[in-house]
DNA sequence: TTGAAAGCGTTACCAA
DNA sequence: TTGGTAACGCTTTCAA
């Protein structure tokens, strides 16, 4: 971050400061800074007779210097692999929600799954820029185990990052998957593929391992078709269900990483000439605004987004305020939503 | 932001600082900074000195101190309604990959339409958090007409403002919506129907405007049917439809202010037994990535969203940089991408 | 090329 | 309840 050092400071075109305002009322600057904080040791009149002064000059604080005495930032950041992603908003509002109820403002930056990308989000905590990170990419910066203490100023959520010190808030991605399955398998489906999402990412990784051994316990070894991608959007699904589709023994049911993979199937069927549910049953996981609305509505699993980042910013502001830390994971409930994208096996 | 006062500043742990640095390297702490910098002004010996004793420290610079002195945030704020709408990502993207180059970040916030979000981001400004305000809200907080020069530090990005002296990058909302009603004009349609964004936004009113003056001019005024909407999203499609659909002549076509509430249209439409497009054509705006692959594909006005973020970025930079302002509007081109959605009019 | 020193504007301790 | 004052950790003149 090259600061040009031929400018100087910006200028500041003589700003009011606390200074003045101490000046203007009389008082000491001390004061001034305790009755804008509405802190109790200053008496009502001497915090309205500051008030009013600043009013009148239009004096704001700068924030830069009292982080820098405070050692706080007042603000958070939110990592996400990309803003376009549908998962995240509801997620991010969970959050939001719960800090700004409690003053602290919450950041979100965009990894794009670029290392340097991620370290420099990384460096914003260590730096101070922000007091605390949440997480959703499911990876942790390598360069924060360098900061003492990490664990409580960390927190994933949704996705399960591989180091296991860093609380997770996430549903069990095991049993949802075999909830899953079951549904599908319960239709009567034995030739059932799945189009996993990347295997960088642990929850997509245990998707995917559950799936196989679901296959396996259900008699149906021979008919597993793991389509593994790099990606877990629309895109991705229509090229991977384009590819299931070319070649080998064609699958009455997909069990898709995620709900953009659904789409990106359904969507390869459909221009493929095959009929959801009719022909082909579709699922997938997250239960995004769009599943209650595509045409067929597609049944999925549905994460509680808001609520597991309501939890992940509580137990974030715990870590942070407690003395003593109290770094555990969480595991919140899911729910198999059945729609249109599912129904019985096909006659053969 | 009442901070607590009980808890002094965040014990830093004997972090290591600049000064520990410069007594371990035998040099003075401005020698250090300078070498952390970059600055041509150290010799490579003692820069590669003092980045090894950094690495081997750990040492991270105090960004609040950093910022404090330079009088310079190093980022800047961009703000949104609602992180859930397709629309943004590419404009953030556009942003973020100008600003990056930079050495700027890049924060997002949403501001839900709330009053209060939006005079606390706005104060992000005025207290020097950012350098800068990217607004993609088409709202301007009142607050921020107290900053002196603020012309120059804020930007309207693809909705425009009420206030004609910030800035503005986006496309001929007039031009466009002619464009969109020649196309369903010709196709022999006369019973067209608006569904419009919210009356606060700007782009969404011109688009209703223009959408009553081409009726006019076409000489469908007896068919004009304008439903206005106070949300721009799926669901409000699908209401604002339902609506249409249950009293009144029905229209052949919709002109639909978005594509999310083009979807909602399309939506509704299947449920009450209609099919798109040989019963109903149905249009919006944007080009979300969605219109590629909802089924039917979507007919739309495609608008340049990264380069709508890439271009203002740009002209942030060079309003925040440059010691004469240069504060002009700029107008990016869009275009009619004509997808499944849209066909000739039905006989009668 | 480096060093010394003066702040940047606020907060929080300690006294009064 | 208020005042005085010493930091917070860095950057940037100015001098050497």
């Amino acid at each position: 971050m090259p600061l040009d050092e031929k400018n100087g400071p910006r200028k500041s075109g003589t700003r009011v400061t606390m200074r003045d305002i101490a000046k203007i009322a009389g008082v000491d600057r001390s004061t001034v800074s305790r009755a804008l904080r509405d802190s109790p040791r200053v008496i009502p009149e001497t915090k309205e007779k500051i008030r009013e002064i600043v009013r009148q000059t239009g004096y704001v604080s700068n924030i830069h210097a009292a982080r820098l005495r405070s050692n706080r930032a007042g603000q958070i950041l939110v990592t996400l692999p990309n803003v376009a992603a549908a998962f995240f908003p509801d997620v991010i509002r969970g959050i939001e929600d719960t800090m700004t109820k409690h003053g602290i403002g919450v950041l979100v930056g965009s990894t794009h799954r670029d290392p340097e990308r991620e370290e420099a989000y990384a460096k914003q905590l260590m730096s101070g820029a922000v007091d605390g990170l949440i997480i959703l990419t499911g990876q942790l910066p390598p360069i924060l185990k360098e900061l003492p203490d990490y664990e409580r100023q960390v927190l994933a959520v949704s996705r399960p990052t591989p180091d296991p010190t860093i609380p997770t808030i996430a549903i069990d991605n095991a049993d949802a998957t075999n909830t899953a399955m079951d549904h599908l398998l319960s239709q009567g489906h034995r030739r059932i593929a799945h189009l996993a999402g990347p295997t960088y990412s642990l929850a997509f990784q245990t998707r995917a391992e559950t799936y196989l051994s679901a296959m396996e316990k259900a008699g149906c070894t021979e008919h597993i078709r793991l389509e593994r991608l790099e990606r877990w959007d629309i895109a991705g699904g229509l090229e991977a269900m384009t590819s299931v589709l070319s070649d080998g023994e064609r699958p009455t049911a997909i069990l898709a990483g995620s709900d953009e993979l659904a789409i990106g199937a359904i969507r390869a069927a459909h221009l493929a000439g095959l009929k959801v549910p009719e022909d082909l049953s579709v699922m997938g996981y997250d239960d995004l605004p769009i599943c209650e609305v595509y045409q067929p509505t597609i049944t999925t699993i549905h994460l509680p987004r808001w609520e597991m980042g309501h939890i992940g910013a509580g137990m974030l502001l715990d870590n942070l305020n407690l003395s003593e830390p109290r770094p555990t994971d969480k595991i919140v409930e899911y729910e198999l939503i059945v729609r249109e994208s599912t129904g019985p096996a096909p006659d053969e």
